[in-house]
DNA sequence: AGAAAAAGAATGAACGTTCATTTTTACATA
DNA sequence: TATGTAAAAATGAACGTTCATTCTTTTTCT
């Protein structure tokens, strides 16, 4: 198995520096030289474990958004109550956009640009799976508004990516407090009144 | 007056060019070189018109930043009720953003990433003040909450950009019914309860 | 020793930008 | 109105650099 002999990490440095470099200069000004350099490692070996800087960019989107979606939902137990699990899967959503912020915004930059591929976002999307089935739940039982997925996704929990990003420019820093009002918003936008 | 006498629509074609490249290839697959063949001019041309690569980009977000935020004030008059005035300009944004997706598209693209300057980013955020006026009036007549106004943005006008995308992508479509939930949701997530 | 992994140097293509030249424009003169 | 001319605008080709990727050699591991 020649690829199990490739160290494992060699590849996390690569994508840990994609990731870094992505975030700082933007995909347009990280060249395969720097990401090598970052990683302690030659140009060529890259080659070894990525196909080329596209293969390169849509493991490290899938990487990341696996471990948002396995952290998302790791306390999550589908026999909570509709308004229980949400409040646990949003507070567990804005930790890591919040302190994982790394992570996020090259989540964020690569949702927002052409720089994946299709497939590679359509594979990203799958994870979202336990939170939409909440939702559907929380629709049946009346809690949760009867609107599209998209439009309570754009309401409740994009929100977050944009408080992320203001935060890492400095420009906003969300203490406690803030948090609980964000939540609160994010609730009451999409719970059904009364 | 040298400049004065430079065409107009070349400039505008070149703007025009720039928008619509970084959209569908993003700026890192975005050549001078196409630039110049989509606008009809030779590559040399750009350089009449703007310094390099980044000061064309950068001026291309300050001239759609200002063109959205005309947009969306047009028809406000600050002498509204604060009600009144923020659906009014809540409709307009949300016109922009979904009719002129081509910029709106742009935009997004410019706030999640490094490609544009730290000072024009700054210049493009000052039009929003009308915005931020009506939101303190609100806040000291009781009607809107006493949030942080990036809260308010964050809950309010950001989703907007969320579903344009996913409606660009071919995701979603947005009709008038999806549309007044979204400004009910946007509406109920600010406004003080009662 | 032999195979896999890694390295550095090399390669050709593509890029942003500039240069030398041509074309267009504005306008003074007749 | 027609013509000459100088400046401005525009051009295509060329330049030097940088990039992604590959090739050949060396190192590491079993």
């Amino acid at each position: 198995m020649a690829k199990l002999q490739k160290s494992i990490d060699k590849r996390n440095a690569l994508v840990k520096a994609t990731i870094e470099l992505v975030n700082n200069n933007g995909f347009h000004a990280t060249p395969m030289s720097k990401i090598a350099k970052m990683a302690n490692v030659s140009p060529a070996t890259i080659y070894l474990y990525f196909e080329n800087k596209q293969d390169l960019v849509n493991q490290t989107y899938i990487d990341v958004k696996a471990e948002y979606t396995k952290y998302a939902f790791a306390t999550y137990d589908p026999n909570m109550s509709v308004e229980a699990g949400f409040e646990l899967i949003w507070k567990r959503i804005a930790d890591f956009k919040l302190k994982e912020c790394e992570n996020a915004m090259f989540l964020a930059q690569c949702d927002n640009t052409p720089m994946i591929d299709d497939q590679s976002r359509q594979q990203g999307i799958m994870h979202l799976q336990p939170l939409l089935d909440l939702w559907a739940r929380g629709k049946k039982e009346g809690i949760i508004k009867q609107m599209s997925d998209y439009l309570l996704y754009a309401y409740s929990i994009n929100p977050l990516s944009f408080l992320m990003i203001i935060q890492k420019r400095g420009d906003f820093q969300l203490d406690e407090r803030h948090l609980e009002e964000a939540y609160q918003s994010a609730w009451s936008s999409i719970k059904v009144c009364q």
